[in-house]
DNA sequence: CCGCTCATGTAACTGGTTACATGATTTA
DNA sequence: TAAATCATGTAACCAGTTACATGAGCGG
């Protein structure tokens, strides 16, 4: 059993969480809960995903058995003791220096540059930006649909998460609204 | 003039941006920005900055002179007017699709994970992500003095979403509290 | 039987990262 | 004068991505 030593990649940690969450599951499953994630953090592509396994069942923190129905196989994972300890570190506590960060948001990266723009389109941009989050909170809606009856009261808190994100960017939206004003009041 | 019609990356326009904003400015001023950004979205590192301007330049959005001081020289980049016509097509309006999405925030995909650990180390982890957004929070009370008198409004809204943010993560923690104090009673 | 989803996997690429190297200038 | 910072740059690496390929099973 290859120990190891390379640090784990938040995906990797990620998708411990998910086989220990949801396990014993496959490599399919995890990509389906990374592409219906209202998060665009990752794809779930088949070639992160189906390396990833490997690479962890090889260091000893996964064990996979191969189920047949028919013809067809799935190769089930599930977390070994080793596996459990590596993801109960990555959780913390203590927290990694990588988890202490402020969020980024391609929204906030674009409106830091709403001087360049006109008045007008400046008027629009926030338009636009009120409906993308809207699009938002609906994607967080449907994804809290399906896990509704998990009963893993800490998952279902990833919802109420997604949901207090995006009441803070419309505040923020807002306060940009206000701003934008003034900054049309000055000119004129 | 190499036109090149690969789409801009995320951190190419965010570089433009930057130097719109600051410029005539050097590579060195990029990274300096992005490094003491309370975001880590980008490290701001020599291999990611110097090559990157260079495919601008090469592209046209960007043209640099040559400023020297003593035997010291330094690269001064300013946008030309295609590279002010492709901010501007970033920024939007319309928002590309890419800029639509849930934020990720690695405290949350950790939380996630709650249910593992034993309520006495999730009363430890809530304390230790509170200390995480403290520790957030000042640094981008820091960031802000900084350019406390840009005179750019929209570029301190960006301290704004910042502090918004946190308190949205805050009142989530808040709720976990609460959620935990409500697991730990139904086992009990 | 055609198209869709389930399921696994690989190859080529990409947009960054870390680490290293060099030299000028400034500060303790 | 040593250490830190300014300033530019390259090489090796890495964790993901897209695109492609294969085949089973299922629904219209």
């Amino acid at each position: 059993m290859d120990v190891g030593n390379r640090e784990l990649s938040e995906l990797e940690c990620f998708a411990l969480g998910l086989i220990w969450q949801f396990g014993p599951c496959s490599p399919y499953d995890v990509r389906q809960h990374l592409r219906n994630s209202p998060s665009t953090q990752w794809s779930g592509s088949a070639g992160a995903i189906y390396p990833l396994v490997r690479r962890l069942e090889r260091r000893g923190l996964l064990i996979s058995k191969t189920e047949s129905t028919g013809r067809r196989r799935r190769r089930m994972y599930r977390l070994t003791r080793p596996g459990l300890d590596a993801l109960r570190r990555w959780i913390g506590p203590p927290l990694a220096e990588e988890a202490i960060s402020a969020v980024y948001d391609p929204l906030r990266s674009r409106a830091r540059y709403l001087g360049l723009l006109k008045p007008k389109d400046r008027q629009r941009w926030i338009e636009a930006a009120r409906d993308a989050l809207q699009v938002v909170e609906d994607a967080i809606a449907d994804w809290d649909e399906t896990y509704r009856d998990s009963g893993d009261e800490f998952l279902r808190a990833t919802t109420r998460h997604g949901r207090l994100d995006v009441l803070a960017r419309r505040q923020w939206l807002d306060e940009l609204t206000r701003i934008a004003a003034r900054a049309d009041d000055a000119k004129s």
